[in-house]
Parts: C-alpha cells; sequence; structure tokens
DNA sequence: CTGACAGATTGATCTATATCACCACAAAAT
DNA sequence: ATTTTGTGGTGATATAGATCAATCTGTCAG
C-alpha cells in the first residue's frame, strides 16, 4: 500500500498544467506565464504539504492521491476540517487572504500535487474573469460543505454523523457504494468530531444491523436507504 | 429598542449604493448600473431575510443592524452559522453558487440591507477583477472563521466555547469589552451548538468566578486574560 | 387590573459518548 | 528470531451537558 516507487520520491518534475477541470480557462499566455510559478510534488502517506501558521505562499491543486486538512491544537485532539482529491485546490483561502495556512495537510496515500505560487493565483483572479468566477464557485461550494458539516457536528449524534461520513464517502469522494478508504480509524474519527474507540462500536452497529458490509477499510453500503434516513434524523 | 419608527417600514427607499467599503471599488458607470439591481430593505426583529431552499436571487448587504444565518432542521435545534453586521455580504456563497439558499436569515434587531441581485453580482465578478479579488478575500475569510467555529464545535467543551462566543462578540463585534447583545440567551446558544440552560449555567459560573459581569443581555468582561486562556484550552 | 406569553433561571435526572485500560494482530525494525 | 510499533478492537467507568419540569420575571393587550 504505502511502498513507494522511485516517481513518488521525484520532486520538482517539469509541471505541466492540466488541460481540463478550471484550467481550461485560461488562455495559452495566462498557462505560460502561471508555468513559472507551478512545482510538481510528490507525496507519500504522513508527508506534510503544509502546516499551519506558515506564510501561505502556494496554494496546492491535487492532480492525484488524496490530502487531508486538519488542525491540530497544541495538547488538544486533531480536527480534520476535510479532504481533498484529484481536481480539488488545498489551501486556497488562505492563500486570498495572503496571510499564514490556518491548517496542516498531509498526504494520506501517494498524492501528486501542483503547487501553484500564491501571487500567480491572485493575479490571474485580478486578470480573469471566467476563471475568478469559477474559483470563487469552489470556494463558495467549500463554504456551503463547511457549514453543512458545523451543523451535522451541532445537531446530529454519532449515527447521524458516521451515517454523514459513509455518504461522503460513498456520493463525494468514490461514486459507489463499495469502497476502501485510505484511512485509519483514529482519522476516520477525526473527521467527523469523535473517538476512535466510538466510531468502531457505531460501524459495528451498522454491521450488525445490516446497514453496511465491513472488512478492515472496505466498506459496502447495503442499506443506502437507511443511511440517508439516519443522516436526516441525526 | 425595538420601537419602529416610520422609517423602519418603509421597503424599497430609493437604494444608494454606499461609497466606503467594497464598493469604493466600483467605477462611475458599474455603480450606476448594479442601482438597478439594488433595492433597499428595512426589516425589523423576527423579519425573514431568505429562508433555506428558495432560490438565492438576491446578496444581502447589511447596511445597519444584525442579521443571523442559521439553518433549522425540520425536526430538530436550531443551529445558527454566524452572525451579520454592517459592512458585512448574506448568503454570498449561495448566490456564487447559483443555487438556493443554504440557510435561513433573520433580522435580530433593526437592520437595513441592500438585496443585489445575485446575476449583478456575478457580472460584477467577471468585469471587475479588484472588486472580484476583495469579495473573494471576504469569503475566503469567511471559510477560514467557520472552520474555526467546526474546531471549536468539536473539541472545546462549553466554558471553552462561551468564552469564544464573549471574545467574539467583544473583538469581532462591538470592539469593547462591555456590550449589550440583541439576542436571547436561547439564540446565544444556538449560536455555540449547545442549550439555553446550559449556557445560563456556564455563563454564571463565569460571572461568580469574576470573569464577566452581567446584568440581562448587557455583559462586561472582567478577566480578559482568563476568557483568552479558556478560549485557548477549550 | 389581569391574563397571557416570552424569556430567564434553577434543580433533578438521564444518557451518549469520552476516557481509561486493556488485548490481538501484522508489519517493520532490531 | 524477537522486539517494537501502529492499528483495530472490547469492556468498564466517569461525566459533561442534554432533557425535563418547575418557577419567576417583565411586558403587552384587552
Amino acid at each position: 500500500m504505502s511502498k513507494r516507487n522511485y516517481r513518488d520520491l521525484i520532486k520538482g518534475n517539469v509541471p505541466v498544467i492540466p488541460e481540463e477541470g478550471i484550467f481550461r480557462l485560461l488562455s495559452t499566455e495566462e498557462r505560460a506565464s502561471i508555468l513559472k510559478s507551478v512545482t510538481v510534488m510528490n507525496f507519500s502517506r504522513h508527508d506534510i504539504i503544509f502546516r499551519q501558521l506558515m506564510p501561505a505562499d502556494h496554494v496546492a491543486y491535487v492532480t492525484s492521491g488524496m490530502v487531508k486538512i486538519y488542525r491540530s491544537g497544541r495538547s488538544s485532539r486533531v480536527v480534520c476540517i476535510t479532504l481533498a482529491g484529484p481536481g480539488q485546490f488545498v489551501a486556497l483561502p488562505c492563500a486570498i487572504d495572503q496571510g499564514e495556512y490556518r491548517f496542516s495537510a498531509s498526504a494520506v496515500e501517494s498524492t501528486e500535487a501542483l503547487m501553484i505560487r500564491s501571487d500567480a493565483i491572485i493575479s490571474l483572479i485580478a486578470e480573469n474573469g471566467r476563471f475568478a468566477g469559477e474559483l470563487f464557485k469552489r470556494v463558495s461550494r467549500d463554504i456551503i460543505e463547511i457549514s453543512d458539516k458545523l451543523v451535522s457536528l451541532s445537531v446530529k449524534q454519532l449515527p447521524g454523523r458516521v451515517a454523514d461520513l459513509i455518504r461522503y464517502f460513498s456520493e463525494d469522494v468514490y461514486n459507489s457504494d463499495d469502497f476502501t478508504v485510505p484511512l485509519t480509524r483514529q482519522e476516520l474519527a477525526e473527521l467527523i468530531g469523535t473517538t476512535k474507540e466510538s466510531l468502531i462500536r457505531t460501524l459495528n452497529e451498522f454491521r450488525n444491523d445490516k446497514l453496511i458490509e465491513m472488512e478492515g477499510r472496505r466498506i459496502k453500503i447495503l442499506a443506502p436507504d437507511l443511511i440517508d434516513i439516519l443522516c436526516e434524523l441525526g
């Protein structure tokens, strides 16, 4: 799973701006010009991409793999704010605000990312309205998603939150009712503000009640309708 | 406090785009053009500004008063996502995403707001890079603020969250250590994901421990340093 | 003057879930 | 080969804070 191959160790390959997704909104010149501000980086599991409190001088654009964005207070528990997969930006808000990273980010599996200098993104926003609009739309969706999480966390109790988690992986990440997460129980727990013990117990209840099938990190949803109901009524 | 005067009842006055704040980034023509898409509205306490699930066809820009943005599930508790005061936009992300309102918003005190048609904001973003940049910065700060709240909610227990709340009013809203909130205990509780009873008990502990002075809705911070410590260690 | 109603407060329970203290297993390191 | 480390898992216990049930206040309408 975490075996490194030679390619994984190369950091700073020749960058290529993807043709698809948001970058299709760039002109040939903009593409060429931003290239100077981009570095390709490869990370393996546990590699830190950036650390909270550091100046937010780069935005990461994930091309493959998965990244977790989290906050770790000095003494207290780790909170995972969100995950980011291929096609998603990491730390955009921190860079736009021209401040420091307010979170840390690390790779949860082998991950490739374009590290784009913040100033390059900021000037693109000022110059290319369509690009700005699309980026804006993404950040707006992020706000809505985080707000949903806030609500989930404050009103739902564990079964509801675990159901949310399962649905999140199924619908937003893997687009399948049968998936294998690259995260430990501990990390799954951090994602929904609980402890690994409580998460394990709740997952087991789900299994006993035939809502899911589970071996190790593989989860298969058996009763999506019941999961949905749990998500609803918390 | 909540006495209405004649002006409060007028809805749809002649709109004027403020000279200060973010609108200074608009050209004279842009100002004139957006004017056609703006309506001034006056709301009194409890007036709904918009309701979740409705099409997000307007953004509100608060010119005076205070608005709460909240989510209310069918059966469950109300969660207050955030408050917005003068100079702040409400529902920007929902409008940018061109979807529906994902929250409801209502006035907690007499409030005046410019209701700006979403399409007008969206075309301004595409056309005016500086304006887009500034708006972007605001939304980015909102994301960071909400993430902080998410962390607060998942790791801190009540005393820490109440301390957060007090500091929020003192530093972010009123810029004073002596302020009067326009919210009921219930609403304060919804802001930090707890119940009115628990909030009251915690506030009383704070009073007994001489952290604050309190009569009714007026709060005076006596020991800001201790409040800060509570915010830190949750 | 008197209900009636919304908000604030207090006390007595109850419970979801954190915490603590383990064990089991596999992979990696020595 | 054996120790160590990381991860998954279980049971017992403790507790923060929700919930329930009153009471008390001030305010407004009739």
